[in-house]
DNA sequence: TTGTAAGTGCTAAAATATTAGCATATTATT
DNA sequence: AATAATATGCTAATATTTTAGCACTTACAA
């Protein structure tokens, strides 16, 4: 089970798979709307088309113009990131990681409360120890 | 403030960077020892040579070889890490990234209990709701 | 103090990624 | 059904990254 993160994808790949999976679906222009220094129309394009070579993204027709959408569900490729962070960043632990989340983020007390059920939860769940 | 993972680096330079920031300092050798597909050693000395010009890391002399450490400090480079991940990947929700951590974690009562602790403390520090 | 092993500095070749542009197709409009 | 506007397909030039190799240096041990 390969993740992008990790796979060989150059920068400008890359720039533009976080873009999708950001928007869940881009065309064209709109990834080059996004795209930092962006490159021209027909740089856009070749890059999508080899991204779907590659087998990251798939497109369907809308009209005249292509959709272009991730192949890996979102979450998934998102899990896959946090590791290779929390490996590189915070000595392969995620409650490190956790912390520095949680102190940083400025949560609201719903946010809060429901992230206290969450451990409540895995408290009862698992016995590990 | 420039974060490495958000600058132009090449695929090469952030598996040395990801290799220096998981080990905290590293010798030619060792960053060699890490490299998935690993080229030679002179390749290896270019890339670090490099990334020293552009800024990421330093190195100083130990014996007759030369130690490698990133310049920015790791806890630093792990929040602007973390920050591209959960805008790509948990439509910018802290919460969101933090559930998905704890739920794949498998972490002890005690870590648990330290989250706990963390999440009662951001509740009274914090009036935002 | 000299030889040798293990390092670095630098440069240029090779491989890959990035880009633009022209030809062609599709859609909507008149 | 002809035209204009807006797409895509493809190819080849350019730029960047990645690599190896040779010349030089340093530390250490005989």
């Amino acid at each position: 089970m390969e993740n992008y993160q990790v796979v060989k994808l150059s920068r400008r790949e890359r720039q533009i798979m976080d873009i999708v999976y950001q928007r869940e679906r881009a065309s064209v222009a709109d990834v080059l709307e996004d795209l930092p220094d962006p490159p021209s129309y027909s740089t856009v394009r070749a890059l999508l088309r080899i991204l779907e070579e590659k087998g990251y993204l798939t497109h369907k027709k809308d009209g005249k113009r292509y959709i272009y959408r991730p192949t890996q569900p979102r979450h998934q490729a998102g899990r896959f990131a946090l590791k290779q962070i929390f490996q590189t960043f915070f000595d392969k632990s995620i409650e490190k990681t956790v912390m520095t989340l949680v102190s940083d983020a400025d949560l609201s007390d719903e946010e809060l409360d429901r992230l206290s059920q969450l451990i409540e939860q895995a408290k009862k769940g698992d016995a590990t120890s």
